[in-house]
Formats: structure tokens, sequence, C-alpha cells
DNA sequence: ACATTAAAGTTAGACACTGTAACATTAATG
DNA sequence: CATTAATGTTACAGTGTCTAACTTTAATGT
């Protein structure tokens, strides 16, 4: 039995995790309210504390939000690790199913957007933050790579065609999580989408010109 | 002399143009903060009347934020028409310089992204809205309609090709906007990234399976 | 011309949220 | 077991949105 975290509720005054019983409030929050721009005392009323203590452990709403970000970040670099797993090195499907994920998480989650990708986004703060928000990029480069190498299409620089890929994704996921499609397609199939993009753009890499 | 506006400034109690003031208060506002949240006062101060006057003209502030979308949504409008006038139909320039537009007009005021394709965004008010932001993307599709006829591509749904160049579009400048492609390419140059992608793209349609 | 009504301002203030100050309680340490 | 640091509390100052009640000017009908 663990004596020196008080991870038991008993303990009235000293809350004994309410860091993150607050991430886990302002993500709830997040998501039930569709928006980011939850109350600091929302935050802390669902953790069970004062409007003020938060601030012991936020020096303001800006760095729970971030805190918040890094959730969803993890969030989304797992599920491109297990995108990864399932579809064989070298194939167009891996690339396709990373983008589709992506395109995934951003449609199910889009109040966590800004967060993620907005300016509201998080400033890098150290290399451990950086590390997660970069993992899925190289997750997609190497499956550039590969794929390259299975289908003999020269490839100078991965990083480049990765960043392409990402683009298209974040573009057809931009416009699909703001309801954009339906102006111009009114049965919008977004899956179909990215994997239609995908393919085109792939195959003007294979062109011989 | 039109004796029924008071476009003078003399008239002190009765601003004459009040509603078009603030339009272009709260967007000069936006502009120089490099955000949306500007504070409604400040908005009326530099129209010159008290903090409650602008609530004779809009609802709220979201109602403003809508009108100061409405003008941005015309801007960008202006500018493709401008720069469909400058490439010949049917050639892959018109598209080309068709995303650059986008882009630039992205990553030149970021400020106004989320007024436009966010969830900030309106929602479509009445059908003059709707042309204005919808007649950009029509502009893209007959570009592209054209080239497909110019270039012997068949093309079955312009609409559906437009579509996912605007996508890529969307992609690059929202990467290029936020700082996320100098994250992965020191010296990003998005006009090169946005030529390259959709060039690649428009080879794919065209290759011969 | 003049009275009446509508439109468009004004000040005062209610309410909500962020963040700080001063104080209280518990946990950790020598 | 005394002291200090960490982490809570309440009270409140500051900022911002929006409403209420009132005032001034513009528009309208006879």
């Amino acid at each position: 039995m663990n004596k020196t975290k008080a991870t038991d509720k008993k303990n009235c005054y000293h809350h004994g995790n309410l860091r993150d019983a607050l991430i886990i409030a302002a993500a709830e929050l997040i998501e039930e309210n569709g928006s980011l721009d939850f109350a600091m005392i929302d935050a802390a009323r669902r953790a069970g504390v004062s409007s003020a203590a938060p601030y012991r452990h936020f020096k303001d709403r800006d760095e729970l939000l971030q805190a918040v970000s890094q959730v969803a970040f993890i969030a989304l670099s797992e599920a491109a690790r297990l995108t990864v797993q399932e579809h064989p090195r070298g194939s167009a499907e891996r690339i396709i199913a990373l983008g589709r994920g992506y395109i995934c998480f951003m449609t199910e989650h889009p109040e966590f957007y800004d967060l993620m990708w907005g300016k509201t986004g998080v400033p890098m703060a150290d290399s451990e933050d950086d590390e997660l928000q970069t993992s899925g990029f190289y997750q997609l480069s190497d499956a550039v790579s590969a794929w390259c190498q299975e289908t003999g299409v020269e490839c100078k620089d991965p990083i480049d065609l990765a960043t392409k890929l990402w683009a298209i994704a974040h573009g057809v996921g931009g416009l699909a999580m703001n309801g954009h499609l339906e102006k111009f397609i009114p049965a919008a199939d977004v899956d179909l989408l990215i994997e239609s993009s995908t393919h085109t753009f792939l195959g003007g890499l294979q062109r011989k010109n």
C-alpha cells in the first residue's frame, strides 16, 4: 500500500491529486460544451475544490489548457501507433489509414482542434511536448519512405512528401470538421475523400513524366 | 448634397453610420491584436460612442463578429476574382494561383481564420452571405473543369475535384499559418509547397492507370 | 409647422469570469 | 515535535458583456 500519495478521497482539505483532476475536469467540460471556453470555476467545482485552488497548480487558464492539449496529443499519437500496427509497412493503406485516423480524431473531437493546431495551441514548452506533437508525423514519414521503396518511386525527401500528405489530411479534416464540405457535396463521404485524394496524389508521384 | 444621410461628423449625438464604423473598428482591432478577442467597448470607443451604443446595431458580440466575417469573405472572393483574370482559363496556373492566393490570405490574416472557417464562423445567415462564401469555390471548380477539358482528363465531377484541391490548399494554409511546417521543414517555402502538391495531384489525375 | 413616434444615443449597474491577497490547514522534514 | 512548504480557503479587485431606464435627434402624418 502506497502511503506517500493520498489517492484516496477521504482526506478532505488536501485533494491529493488536484492537478490531474483539473486536467480531466477541463477536458470533460471542453467535450461537453463543445468548445474551449469552460470556466475555471467549473473545472474547480468538478474537482471538488474552491475557485482559487486551481491557481496553485496552473499559473493561469492557458496553462491548464496547455496541459489538456498534451493529453489530446497523447491520444492522437497513440491512435497513430495503433493504426500503423494494423497495416503493413510499405503499403499505401498504411498511409491512407493514418490520414483517415487523423481526420477521424479531428471530426470526433473538433473542440480540441484549436488547442492542438490553432493559435491557442501549445508553444511547445519542453522537448517532451515536442516529441508528442511530432511522433505522429514521423510515423507518417516512415510509412511514406517505405511505400516509395516498395513501389520504386524515387524519394529524395520523405519529410517533404509526408508534409504534403499531412496537409491533405489536415485540409480534408478541417473542412469536414466545420461542415464546409456539405455546402458543395450534400452527403460528403470523408473517408472516401481522403482515400481518393491520397491515391491520386500517390499516383501523381508514380507517374512517368 | 445628400440631406437624408448625415455622413458629416458635425452632428454629435447621432453618429450617422455607426454600424459600419463598428465593423471597421472591430476589424482593425482584430488585425492589431492578432486575435478575435477584442472588447466591445474598445470598438465603441474607436467609433466614438459609449459602451452600450453598439447594442443598438448588434444583438451581441457574435453578431458584430459575423458582420466582420462578411467583410473578410468579400476580400477573399475579390482576391479570387482578380487571380482568375491573371491566368488563362484551362491552365494549371490558374488553379495553382487560386490556391496560392487562398493560402496567402490565410497567412497574411491568420486572425480571421476562425471567423471564416472555424466554429466561430458564420452560420450562413442569408443567401447573400452564402454566395459570398461559395463564390470563390465555384471559381475554382470552373478552373478545374476547364483544365480537364484542356488536358483531356475525364472529369465526371468537377465539384469533387475542386473540393480536393480546396482541401489541399486549406491544409497547407492551415499548417503554414500556425507555424507547424517549421517543425519539420525549418525554411518551408509555402508557395513551392502548394505548387508542387497541386502539380502532383493534377499529375495523378492525368496518369494512365 | 407641429405633435408624435421611432431610432439611436447616454449613464448606471447586474452578472460572470479571471486572477490576487491574506489567511488556514495539512504534509514533509530535520 | 517544531518548523516550513505545499495546498487549500474566503474575500475581493479588475475586466468584460449585456440590460434597463432615460435622453436626444430624426422621421412621419396631418
